[in-house]
DNA sequence: CTCCCTGCAAAGGGTTTGCACGTGC
DNA sequence: GCACGTGCAAACCCTTTGCAGGGAG
């Protein structure tokens, strides 16, 4: 896998030394694949490096954030935290089950041409999209349908 | 206007009352009509109430949130503030400029396809979409051209 | 008259920052 | 060796909460 070299070439392009925190960091992220927020991450991390500091861990997130590595967005609706993510993953939107809280990611083409539409319409230049869906998974939607009969 | 009537029916419905600052509340965030910040929506309010506090408003957002009244949402990337809107809108999503921080509101008819789709190919019920595009808006990508000719 | 609601102030909790030391390049 | 990055702890800032007094129903 040359992520690593992605990653490394990312970094020296903005002038950014590759330190041993942020290599970890990215690894976590690669390697959890899913949505995490800064305290998980940070927990993940000290796993390997026991000293790391959650400042450097924010301090890295805002970092990758700028130079565009990663993704950061909320999740739940009284969520306080924040959730990031590497953009290497395929364009994908999230749902949040509100029954029984599982995050599933879904993919769309239909979400991309809206998308073309909304920028055309409004002449905007549009280079993130968050978009998080709440609702019922199927497993819930099953389960209430047996407890309403 | 018989929103009033309407909101009053509601909070009496959830056992709540209706107290002059809960009016006041309702009153500024329908005459604002756009999303607000609890802060400003603080400030709008003790122009009409100057004793108004904040824990109140906070309070009463609540309230309202949870009696279906408003949405609340987070908009802005480095954005640590929660937005609140009357449910009463049509549909919209919301894009906000990188650049310039500013916040539009954008009309859809795909967005709502797009989720028709969603829904079939997940086997998923959608019952909020909270959706957030970022990227430049119109001024702003005059702006870049003009500073990168 | 009874609770619910408000104002006030202090606490909470995620995120940021100042400072001195450490370290990539 | 110089500037950037890290650890540590305190600061920040939005939001919530405990408490006592006040007002809706």
């Amino acid at each position: 896998m040359h992520t690593q070299n992605l990653f490394t070439g990312a970094l020296r392009a903005h002038g950014l030394r590759l330190t041993p925190q942020r290599t970890l960091i990215l690894q976590v992220l690669q390697e959890a694949g899913e949505h995490l927020d800064a305290d998980g991450l940070w927990e993940s991390a000290r796993r390997l490096d026991p000293g790391i500091n959650l400042a450097t861990v924010y301090r890295t997130l805002n970092v990758l954030s700028q130079i565009g590595l990663i993704q950061h967005s909320f999740l739940g609706e009284g969520q306080k935290r924040s959730f990031y993510e590497l953009v290497n993953k395929p364009v994908h939107y999230h749902f949040a089950c509100l029954r029984c809280g599982k995050v599933l990611e879904l993919q769309s083409e239909s979400m991309a041409q809206a998308q073309g539409e909304l920028e055309s319409r409004y002449r905007v230049h549009i280079l993130n999209a968050h978009v998080k869906f709440e609702g019922l998974c199927p497993e819930c939607i099953a389960a209430e349908a047996n407890a309403v009969p």
